[in-house]
DNA sequence: AGCACGCCGACT
DNA sequence: GTCGGCGTGCTC
């Protein structure tokens, strides 16, 4: 008897086994449709053998869909990913098979073009969609009466006659194949050193990982594409992939493909349609995808024949999946590729530390590309000393920025003010009771949004109006707003420079893409002498007339405990000062802190990122954290704040002792009440040799937890919310 | 994930 | 006396 080992996309802890009859052709890989409990589901086979001696009586495999099996590189992934994320692989295969529509072959659809038949009885409208019939692919009949203004028994005569011919075509059309276009960009000599690196890397069918480290403007996208073409050239059924945030994911980056490979690539991202989705899965499954630009979920598209996969912005956090399955696609293509046995090109303007880590130890190969020639280049950095130099009370810009800005503006020149805190002050606290004012059942403190007139928890969404009397003692007009956010230190600006053109930029201050643009465009004519914002002016355009940036509290994102806060506040810090000055005129960055010895901003003022990261890397060393170490957390959750403390204690009475291994906690999760569930949090670091993931999964086995309980292991964590 | 089976409140 | 709430458990 065959039997098949079947997956499904359900968190089951392992495969199902079932029958296969005699004139079934099941594959180690083939997608099955069999029964399951009172219903049937779709699953993959993951492993077909005989069993000579009659086993349990088991049910039979209903049907085979007619697609590619999965390759067993894929099964594999999905085994790897599912025992390193600490899931289970029902879920992981969920990601893979997210369309299982398209395991049926596309339907198709009758189609009309020219026949050979002459008409018998000429009619205007017969002569009209006659008149039409040559300027067009071949078309439906609806389409076809919609072009030519008549009803479709019009073209239906015509069809019956012979004069026009039908034909059947499928409704999903494969995608045109691309193929590279010469001469679209000349390289320079430095690009092409890195190309010629890169496409020698390629040409194989190795594993192999390179980190393009090149600031914007260096052409990175283009040494990139000097290698997406080799694949395409060299293995003529080479598939690519591209991974950008998904916020990268534009109209602008696929004209660039198509500019470059003279056809659109496939795009994989949460926008598409159903159709869109069902087309793109089958295309790539069948391997006529060729090359695929999508956003994190691309990862687990069941490419037969994968070469390269390029991760670009591979710094970028939004490559960590924080909800189901928690991964960070980075990472996994990395392990895919090994699995896959094709090639990885990472890119950034700043690379992960841990990336650069690889880079230095020899695992990544490594390209640098120095800025173009004549781009402007990291400006002036210097530090203001907020204990020398402290604001008025009330005040949050320092004397010494303040006349900068002032200067600034009588020099018509642009300003750019940072603060990463929207609102207009991020506690609000009343002066009767000394209440602090927390979203109900939290300790999170709200924020109070003047624009709006609310109060505002930015955790878990909470708001409400800003009430006139405090909500604990009743005292009326008593509370007050503490600390800055950007309306605040917008009123301030207002009060020392009246005459400035001032605007502001947060997610409160624009809803659309197009609101960005069309404030970026101001900025961009010299419309705005101010420009005043969090995070999202990290990212943008420079700015020509740009030539100071202050940042009101360099020391804000360093708070928190988060393992990359030092990191990522030196990636935001210098992409926020690179905003100013270009070649002509040098542009100047002013940071504002308190502590001015501190190695991220001696490193910043230095404008120099090597020293930064040997800095920061050494810490990570002497703490054991990654690259050095690895990292996990175990986040609770339970309806019940007692009892979710409760069993946090429990649970950390049962974490396996193991050596060289340490957990920290429970501590309340920062996010300490979340849709109605409290939270709890242990971070556990190892060192590189023991097997985190194992330890994490045997601690949970350990558990016995009520039913509504959940955890979440989260293996290297990003997010320390 | 579904969908069953199970044991406790408001209704013909 | 039932209809149905969603808590627990199973699906080869």
């Amino acid at each position: 008897m065959k039997i098949a080992r079947v997956m499904f996309t359900l968190p089951l802890p392992e495969p199902f086994d079932y029958e296969v009859p005699d004139d079934f052709d099941v594959v180690p890989g083939s997608y099955v449709r069999v029964p399951l409990g009172p219903n049937e589901r779709t699953g993959v086979v993951w492993d077909v053998f005989e069993n000579a001696e009659e086993a349990r009586d088991l049910k039979s495999v209903y049907m085979v869909y007619p697609a590619p099996p999965m390759p067993k590189s894929v099964r594999d992934f999905v085994d790897w990913s599912a025992r390193y994320t600490c899931s289970n692989p029902g879920a992981v295969l969920r990601m893979v098979l997210r369309v299982p529509s398209a395991l049926v072959p596309s339907r198709t659809q009758t189609v009309l073009e020219k026949g050979n038949a002459e008409v018998a009885r000429m009619t205007p409208a017969r002569a009209r969609v006659l008149e039409l019939i040559d300027q067009f692919p071949p078309l439906t009949a609806a389409e076809l009466a919609q072009e030519a203004g008549v009803s479709t028994s019009v073209v239906k005569g015509l069809a019956d006659q012979g004069v026009l011919s039908r034909s059947e075509r499928l409704i999903d059309m494969p995608y045109e194949m691309p193929a590279p276009l010469d001469g679209v960009h000349a390289l320079t000599d430095e690009q092409s050193e890195a190309a010629d690196l890169l496409r020698q890397r390629v040409r194989g069918d190795a594993f192999s990982v390179t980190l393009i480290d090149g600031v914007t403007g260096s052409g990175k996208t283009e040494v990139y594409f000097e290698a997406i073409a080799e694949v395409l050239t060299s293995h003529p059924q080479g598939q690519v992939l591209i991974l950008l945030p998904e916020i990268a994911l534009t109209q602008a980056i696929m004209k660039r493909f198509e500019a470059r490979f003279g056809a659109k690539p496939t795009e994989w991202h949460s926008g598409l349609s159903d159709a869109e989705r069902r087309r793109a899965w089958r295309e790539v499954a069948h391997g006529r995808a060729r090359i695929v630009i999508g956003a994190r979920s691309a990862l687990f598209l069941p490419f037969p024949n994968l070469k390269l996969a390029v991760v670009d912005e591979e710094h970028d956090g939004s490559f960590k999946q924080e909800e189901g399955v928690i991964y960070h696609a980075r990472n996994l293509c990395v392990a895919r590729a090994k699995f896959e046995a094709f090639s990885v090109i990472l890119a950034s303007a700043t690379p992960a530390l841990e990336s650069l880590h690889n880079a230095q130890q020899g695992r990544y190969g490594y390209v640098k590309l120095a800025a173009r020639p004549g781009a402007s280049r990291l400006p002036d950095v210097s530090l203001v000393d907020l204990r020398s130099d402290p604001p008025e009370r009330d005040e949050w810009l320092s004397p010494v920025l303040a006349r900068a800005m002032a200067e600034n503006l009588e020099a018509q020149e642009q300003s750019l003010i940072f603060l990463n805190r929207r609102g207009y002050a991020p506690l609000v606290i009343c002066k009767a009771c000394g209440d602090r004012l927390t979203a109900p059942g939290t300790h999170n403190w709200l924020t109070e949004h003047r624009y709006t007139g609310r109060l505002v928890c930015h955790l878990t969404g909470f708001s409400m109006r800003r009430p006139s009397a405090c909500p604990k003692c009743g005292a009326r007009d008593s509370l007050m707003g503490v600390g800055p956010g950007i309306e605040r230190v917008a009123e301030e600006i207002r009060r020392k420079l009246p005459q400035a053109r001032l605007e502001l930029l947060s997610s409160d201050t624009v809803q659309s893409g197009d609101d960005i643009r069309a404030l970026i465009h101001r900025m961009e004519t010299g419309q705005i002498d101010v420009l005043i914002g969090t995070q999202m002016i990290a990212k943008g355009h420079n700015f020509p007339g740009l030539t100071l940036v202050g940042v009101v509290d360099a020391d804000a994102s360093l708070k928190g405990g988060d393992l990359r806060a030092g990191e990522r506040t030196f990636q935001l810090l210098s992409q926020v000062a690179g905003r100013a000055g270009r070649a002509d005129k040098p542009g100047r960055a002013m940071l504002q802190t308190y502590q001015p010895e501190a190695p991220l901003m001696v490193a910043l003022a230095g404008s120099d990122r090597d020293s930064f990261l040997a800095v920061e890397d050494e810490m990570r060393d002497v703490m054991g954290m990654p690259p050095h170490g690895r990292l996990a957390a175990l986040i609770l959750s339970f309806p019940d704040d007692q009892e979710a403390a409760r069993l946090a204690r429990e649970i950390g009475m049962m974490a396996p002792n193991a050596e060289s291994v340490d957990v920290w906690g429970p501590a309340p999760a920062p996010i300490s009440l979340l849709r109605g569930r409290y939270r709890w949090r242990f971070l556990v670091r190892a060192d590189l040799n023991v097997d985190l993931s194992a330890y994490m999964s045997a601690w949970r086995k350990a558990l016995k937890l009520p039913a509504q309980a959940r955890l979440q292991i989260d293996i290297d964590p990003y997010s320390f919310m």
